[in-house]
DNA sequence: CTGAAAGCGCTTACAG
DNA sequence: CTGAAAGCGCTTACAG
């Protein structure tokens, strides 16, 4: 009997979270039987099930995570790795909005299937807190060509999903990714139509998919056309203030090389781009066409507004997820996966009347 | 000695990743002294030490978090509750890059403390996966008034810090906060100087401190020169789309209660509220001054750029971390808390020439 | 229907 | 200098 006028709550260890041990002694059971009864295995009375519940709710007993997950290595927990997540010291890496959208639906969908989220940006630097280690599974956004994260997730037999390919490796991992050649001729293919007849790409600096296959399109697109392909690399990071530069590696060199239309993969750098030609008296859409590739807010609301793909994040991050909470519990998976198309958001900077 | 012709590697458990187990059997020695060798615990022969290190990387040995975890019921881990997370299904909450500037600032500091970071919306739903209530420390973002997730965390017993304070229990918490009211009335004193006689609010409908502090705050400057406050609240989600109301609101009523300023919380609200005026002919800054609170990306791109505030997110999150990480190692806090103040971007909507 | 025992992979007094 | 034992908080056969 516990000491006189003390009710549970008092029998609880003064420091620190109850423990199963506390509700069985509280309950007069054994800790066995508190287990049985809280997760519904094995056989136990209704009352006292009842009477367990009550009383663990009582002096708010929560089971360990930790301990729970010692029995199967699982927490319960899947990591997300931003690979371009620091590139920027303000933490605005391009696409913003893009891997804000990633995170946020990778979060919530982990949530619904009963994970926590995790977000990393490197776990191979030296360094790294064990648990950074700890996921169940990994979900890898825009792994760069021979990426050293794939390579370590290998060798610790650590399961995950990129999204987006090892340009260097691709099909030798399970992919999200419905291929920047794809992507891309979705827009060049855009360009052309509405008038395009000499198409400039700028590209990020990033050794990614999204970047190296881009520029084999534009390079096959050039080359049915007896061009030369116009192909302009500028990190990522510059965002807007890109603009003025890419404007004049284009249209201040050789007459006979001067694009009609400059796609850029990253949404801020077509914001730039815009804004620089429109401060030369370049009109945009008339004189020339520009598009972005992963949208950027300002994108949709600057003057002029700007074509740019969708690559419907909150989907991809969705089927990532349940990729991952398939690895981590060791079941099938339905391959070939199926992956969310880009598709075409377009606006005035891509719009002749 | 191991089967003939066969390294350590194959020793280690064909399912599942080495153990210290694993490791001790290989070096011929017990797991406490693995333990102790790779930890620098105790004392260890130099050269069992080093025998045992090229073991463990030999078969790729990496000890459990959880395991260690179990110990001090510390898993090294952070979570991050971003309160209004998906308030938007498309993940895009109003100030999209100041959440992300937040996140992307905590992960980097949490990792640099070795501490991981997790991404929870919200803890307190039915259902939440039991790694969500693993973490050692919360931060929690922008409270709601008597927030339930604060009122569980304390239940629990489980360290968190609020960035912004809960409204209705204002230093009850350990709180990194300006005040909305410090911060509003930097942006309304900026306006009244640029000449503002009439300033309208508009604020989001989240029951946060940023919201009902702001509020108070426009309201004491409104009954200082005896006017009737002017304030309107639009869900943060409606993003630029709710300029046309706002602007409509304020605008197409009582001509004698009509602002020459509008002060919008919400910085994509401020960017629908200059293009809807600038739509019906008004001139900003010339005829209406417009700012916004949390500054949104296109609010630096749009014409005119409009004037915001700058919350430094990631400073801010740089402390709330290193609290957290303090609370959850148990170690003082030199108190009080400082904390980054807002400043002033002006740019074109508050300009007059 | 209930509980004692073993075990998940570590660490940490403690004894040798 | 090294190791056997106990323990972190659970779960899971297994025995009663």
């Amino acid at each position: 009997m516990p000491g006189a006028g003390t009710g549970y709550p008092d029998r609880v260890k003064p420091s620190g979270r109850p423990t199963i041990k506390d509700v069985a002694k509280a309950a007069g059971v054994s800790p066995t039987t508190v287990s049985h009864a809280l997760n519904g295995k094995g056989v136990v009375r209704r009352e006292t099930v009842q009477n367990i519940e009550r009383i663990a709710a009582e002096i708010g007993y929560r089971p360990s995570a930790i301990a729970r997950g010692l029995q199967n290595s699982r927490l319960g927990l899947l990591a997300l790795v931003i690979r371009p997540f620091h590139s920027l010291d303000t933490f605005l890496p391009e696409g913003v909005d893009y891997f804000l959208r990633i995170a946020g639906s990778a979060s919530l969908t982990a949530m619904e299937h009963g994970y926590s989220m995790m977000l990393v940006d490197d776990p191979t630097r030296p360094g790294v807190p064990l648990s950074a280690l700890a996921a169940d599974a990994y979900i890898v956004t825009e792994p760069f060509e021979d990426d050293p994260v794939l390579t370590m997730l290998t060798e610790q037999r650590i399961p995950f999903v990129t999204v987006g390919a090892d340009p260097a490796r691709r099909g030798e991992f399970l992919e999200i990714d419905e291929g920047a050649e794809q992507q891309a001729s979705l827009m060049i293919s855009h360009l052309a139509e509405v008038g395009a007849r000499r198409i400039a790409l700028v590209t990020g600096t990033d050794r990614n998919d999204w970047n190296l296959g881009s520029i084999r399109t534009l390079e096959a697109w050039a080359a049915e056309r007896g061009q030369e392909p116009l192909v302009f690399a500028m990190p990522e990071a510059e965002g807007e203030h890109a603009g003025e530069t890419i404007v004049s590696h284009f249209l201040d060199g050789d007459p006979g090389n001067r694009p009609d239309a400059i796609f850029c993969l990253t949404g801020r750098h077509a914001a730039g781009v815009t804004a620089a030609a429109i401060r030369r008296g370049i009109r945009v859409p008339e004189d020339l066409l520009v598009a972005g590739g992963s949208g950027a807010m300002q994108n949709r609301t600057s003057s002029p507004t700007v074509t740019t793909l969708d690559l419907h994040p909150e989907e991809t991050a969705r089927r990532a997820v349940e990729i991952a909470v398939r690895l981590a519990e060791g079941r099938d998976l339905e391959l070939p996966l199926t992956v969310p198309s880009a598709t075409l958001d377009i606006r005035e900077s891509t719009t002749r009347s």
